[in-house]
DNA sequence: GGTTTATCCCAAAACGCTTTGGCGAAGTCA
DNA sequence: TGACTTCGCCAAAGCGTTTTGGGATAAACC
């Protein structure tokens, strides 16, 4: 049977139906079951037999009128100046969402997921716990907003500007370029340039800074191409496009983004240039689509797994009111080499 | 500032305060907001301003209590035997996600994305006013658990076994597997073979079924390869290569999911077969991935948005009461030609 | 002028839980 | 034995809404 809009079912069990059939009363079953208060074991253990006898399932509503906690988390994408960076990367955020949503649920919590908010108001009318901002941009007017109610904000990625306060889970991204670039050096790169997109986000910023130190140490002059509008395929290789036009043009290319990469490929081959034979290229993100391409792109595998449990982890302590043990934590990077900067691979 | 744990503000305004700033009581406060009961224009009006002014947000817990709505709806991928079909198309089931939680914040609803629930005490764990199940599969205990709760569901896909009841969005597959079959047919394949997941879900279901009927009608013998593991890559590659083991082999198939068709793409080049030089390949479903892939992929778009905003749209008018117009609405899809089906196409 | 009918508003009762403060009974110590 | 303490439980006061069932007042009608 399907329900009916109009179906008019016995009201669920209250807890006022559990003291009942346990001999005891509402302040002892919810001292019992959320094992507050001085309770005796065995009536503890009645109280909890009752309650899952008559099938009781404590109201969501009720509970968080009482506590003054909703036991609602929200993850969102910052609100950048147009839907440059939403999306832009599916997988990262996928499985940052999704270990997020599991590290709440297993805290009792349930994870909202709010997409990017041209209206501000969306984060503010959901009524929430605490929020992970996924990428911030400085001086997001809804970040500032929460934080003004008082709601616990968590940023994977930092504020620029604002460094230093604010919790945050953020990768070393300044290391791992280093990393990436250093890795097509000894492939052979003499003039590696860089598609980014504009330093709104701190990881952009990080790219362009650390591949600017980069430069500057061995005397190369930088070669840097933003992406503005979206960063997608098509923007991808447009940048990438316009690289090669430079001269004398790139022999590898960094992207910051995987679908930027995807992009710079066909760039590349749509001008004849074989990757990895006349240009190397690696992103800054994995993805599933990075490992599938032709050829498969060399990567830094940012843990999104981890960034989004370490994330919901932090924000929880806040929501309950512990301090968190550290109020910026870095994760762990890794460089997944693949054919696009094996100088020896064979080419398909 | 960061908002410190044990920050204690000023509490937020509530109906009261907003009842004792226009003058008038709570209960007006509530009709005027929520333009319920008769209110002259001019006091609706001005307790309207009273509560922009003392910047009042109502409760959605107190609210939820009062009301018995809890203003959330759930979106959960229905729990499959194991991990199988999870996320294995990330890019439909973000875009699917992404249309419904957008249309259910227009009407006032947050979506919660819950994630396969392997503990059916998920989904119940969450008090919610409706559920959209995204592929179900039959007799899934956590769809009948809502289902007597008196929780709306709202599936995208068909409860195999009880196809008629119960409401749900749908595309109609049968008619784009002809199309797609029918578009290899024309594209000179002789031999058409299927790499589907088991038909535990009704897209499954319909991909055998629609195939079998499209070989009967011509006299063929099908060539169907199931992928019960993991639907990837790897699931795909090895099916594929099952499938050219046989005598003859096909010339051309026919994937049910954008990842397996990535992973008998990389089996056909890895036999020193040309796509579509030797074999045409064809998806079910389309992605990022399998535009990018090379050659790209000729897909079927099911158009996840439309699907997602359908569900949203059908489930919400369940839970406020209302019969929606269908009980069960197909959504077109659209055959996308690409390279990997195109025998006139220049290989790369 | 009295009766009816609209119109506008309000008091009070839920909704189901958490938490505070307290009260007997039982145990502990001298 | 009396004075404390600890233990195990409970009554009652919120939490901030929605909703029900009137009650004034004003307008309309005869």
């Amino acid at each position: 049977m399907t329900a009916s809009p109009s179906d008019d079912r016995p009201r669920p069990a209250s807890i006022r139906d559990v003291a009942e059939a346990a001999g005891v009363s509402i302040t002892t079953v919810s001292h019992a079951l959320n094992g507050k208060g001085r309770i005796a074991a065995s009536t503890r253990e009645r109280v909890r037999r009752a309650a899952k006898e008559i099938g009781y399932r404590p109201s969501a509503s009720a509970r968080s009128l009482a506590g003054g906690r909703t036991g609602l988390l929200a993850l969102s994408v910052s609100s950048p100046t147009d839907l440059l960076l939403s999306l832009a990367d599916v997988d990262y955020f996928m499985q940052l969402t999704n270990a997020a949503t599991i590290t709440a649920l297993e805290a009792g919590y349930a994870l909202v997921t709010l997409p990017v908010a041209k209206d501000e108001s969306l984060l503010t009318r959901v009524n929430v716990d605490g929020a992970v901002i996924v990428d911030p941009v400085a001086r997001d007017p809804s970040i500032a907003h929460l934080r003004e109610r008082g709601v616990p904000v968590v940023t994977t990625g930092r504020e620029l500007g604002s460094e230093e306060r604010g919790w945050w889970v953020d990768n070393d991204h300044r290391a791992s370029t280093r990393w990436a670039l250093d890795h097509l050096e000894a492939q052979g790169a003499k003039r590696v340039a860089l598609i980014t997109g504009p330093p709104i986000v701190s990881y952009s910023a990080d790219l362009i800074a650390a591949y600017t130190g980069w430069c500057a140490e061995r005397g190369y002059e930088p070669l840097t191409e933003t992406v503005t509008r979206s960063a997608t395929e098509a923007g991808g290789y447009a940048a990438a496009t316009r690289l090669f036009t430079r001269s004398p043009p790139p022999d590898a290319i960094y992207v910051g983004l995987d679908r930027l990469a995807l992009g710079a490929l066909l760039a590349a081959q749509a001008r004849g240039l074989s990757v990895p034979g006349d240009v190397l290229l690696a992103a800054c993100t994995d993805s599933a689509a990075s490992r599938a391409a032709d050829p498969p792109l060399t990567a830094v595998n940012l843990g999104p797994e981890r960034i989004g449990h370490a994330a919901a982890e932090m924000l929880i302590d806040l929501v309950e009111g512990r301090e968190p043990a550290e109020a910026h934590r870095v994760m762990p990077v890794e460089l997944v080499v693949r054919d696009s900067t094996e100088r020896m691979a064979a080419r398909v």
